[in-house]
DNA sequence: CTGTTAGCGCCTTCAT
DNA sequence: ATGAAGGCGCTAACAG
């Protein structure tokens, strides 16, 4: 099979005059011909001519692309994000070249060399939950192509970031909990390689310190954020000598797994335990019941990190600024922690 | 800003031999002495040399990149059907190059433009609902890049495509809500610019018609698919002076909104009402009554449909076949029909 | 085994 | 206002 895309020498011929002419009349250059730079036109139109990106790319050294490499596309919030992202980078007329890496770093390895092979302008990137080594995105930066790191970010590389205060908001949820009058709260906290996790578990903690609660590390389980494992713990957890009355799980999934775990055990949410999840995932509002976590502004992190990376590529490498965004989160309260009369 | 990717003849100069034998060392080519391969090889991991595929892409005509055009990304469908997708395009050295239309037609043809310009080796699309013009696709064919639908497909074109059995699938979501005793099942379509729309239409119509009901234009009610307007729609449909005690929604996002309508009407499910969804989205299992759909393979619509994609590039583009691979579907039954005894 | 040359499609000087 | 020539990074064909 062979793809016969018109090019400029088809134009040149077909019209019986140059290419430079062409290629002047295409890219809108003033010195041409009006009625030349309509036959051009029209020729190109009705041969469906498209300009080849590739061949401007290698003459501009800028393929006007913007790589955007995420750990999963299982939960609705990556693909959420990408979209947000996508918005910005048309508005811009940049492209978008996604791949999610399945949580495997050999996977995020191997798609960061394919954007540097394809020459991306930029890239977005939230980590794998296994990536713990980043020479990979250190290339990136040492070849002067921006990086922005989102959500998982890269704690040692002083490069942008978008974030929101993790900290803070796994506080609030933990003090809500206490504040319904919780008194053993429970974390499942997520692998202690991503820094969302360590800074949730941080504002759990402190939460739970700042009422004068024990910090009591049987109740605090770091796990790898495979779901089917959420069932063990839970278990686990319920079967302890002085059990939990309140969880709070690093992300809406696995909050989602606990409360099907609790409810298969008989015991009532949230009367005997309460659920806390973290990011208001789509399928949150509807499990009954509804789940009570924090929401982010999922769109507007895809949007603002795009933001932050175009402007990079505007300036010059040195003058790279390791701004850092925080973005607003804010504890939507349902009916797994405070039961609505209705 | 300004990136200084390593080129072959930074390599080349460092050894201070030709360019083309870096290149043919590079390229595993054997012709070259091992001793000089190492060295290149070498030199080439210490510069963080990647192979520019931008002129290799000019040279071959191929850029090993697949084009995946979806038009949402809101609900888990098509992320699920992009992960599928990828998993085999990776396996085969191809890339993916994803862009989500939003539903909007204009960003559909801008978006296949960019695929275009940026010379994809072949293109996995799925409709936006506005779409009615099928000339943007058709260019595709026409030039020798070969094209495949999934979910959504063009009937007017002929080319491959991977669907389901949209058909029967309804057929068998409304037979089964009248062998629960259902006597008025009301359904709410899809617009009827999608053949998927039609097709479940067809399906829901003959349902009906095999156990001798009535099809009351009353309770069909086709909507573009803006989640927002269900609430009216269902609305419309209980103060019927004959309301529906079933109804078959043409997705689960659609269902899921009517779950909520109808409870909030203080109406039981499925006891008065019952309602089947179809896809069985990530939420569906959750809500309260969980909701019984059609599943789905989503993964394998992906998986399958860039196999018969990267099958047709291998072949001339006359022996291109509109194969169609109809997918199986199965009725998950949930509590939206019958109450499980839990 | 290695070096030289041409050219992929386009844009950008330089020349006319 | 147009044409001709050079080159982006790489590979392939053609010499040595």
């Amino acid at each position: 099979m062979k793809s016969h895309q018109t090019t400029i020498i088809d134009i040149a011929k077909h019209l019986s005059i140059s290419k430079s002419t062409v290629s002047r009349a295409l890219t809108g250059h003033p010195s041409v011909k009006p009625e030349t730079r309509e036959a051009v036109l029209a020729v190109a139109q009705e041969m469906d001519y498209q300009r080849n990106m590739l061949s401007i790319s290698l003459i501009t050294n800028k393929t006007k692309t913007i790589g955007i490499i995420v750990p999963e596309f299982m939960t609705s919030f990556f693909p959420q994000v990408v979209v947000g992202a996508q918005e910005i980078a048309a508005q811009k007329g940049y492209n978008v070249l996604i791949s999610q890496c399945n949580e495997s770093y050999e996977t995020e390895v191997a798609n960061s060399r394919v954007m540097l092979a394809n020459r991306v302008d930029g890239v977005l990137v939230s980590l794998s939950k296994e990536t713990r080594n980043f020479d990979h995105w250190k290339t990136f930066h040492r070849k002067g192509i921006p990086i922005v790191f989102f959500n998982r970010v890269c704690e040692e590389m002083a490069v942008p970031k978008v974030v929101v205060d993790d900290y803070d908001a796994a506080f609030k949820a933990v003090e809500h909990l206490i504040q319904t009058g919780k008194k053993r709260i429970a974390h499942l906290a997520g692998p202690d390689s991503l820094a969302i996790s360590r800074k949730r578990l941080n504002g759990y903690e402190d939460a739970l310190r700042k009422y004068n609660f024990p910090v009591d590390e049987d109740l605090i389980i770091s796990y790898d954020l495979t779901l089917s494992k959420v069932r063990i713990y839970i278990r686990h957890l319920l079967e302890l000598e002085n059990p939990p009355d309140g969880i709070f799980a690093i992300n809406d999934p696995t909050a989602i797994e606990a409360i099907q775990v609790i409810k298969q055990h008989g015991l009532r949410i949230p009367e005997d335990i309460a659920v806390v999840g973290f990011s208001n995932n789509y399928a949150s509002s509807f499990i009954e019941p509804s789940l009570t976590t924090i929401s982010q502004p999922v769109k507007e992190i895809g949007r603002t990190a795009m933001g932050l990376l175009l402007d990079l590529m505007d300036k010059e490498t040195a003058l790279w600024k390791p701004i850092i965004k925080t973005l607003e989160t804010e504890l939507i309260v349902r009916n797994s922690t405070v039961k609505k009369i209705s």
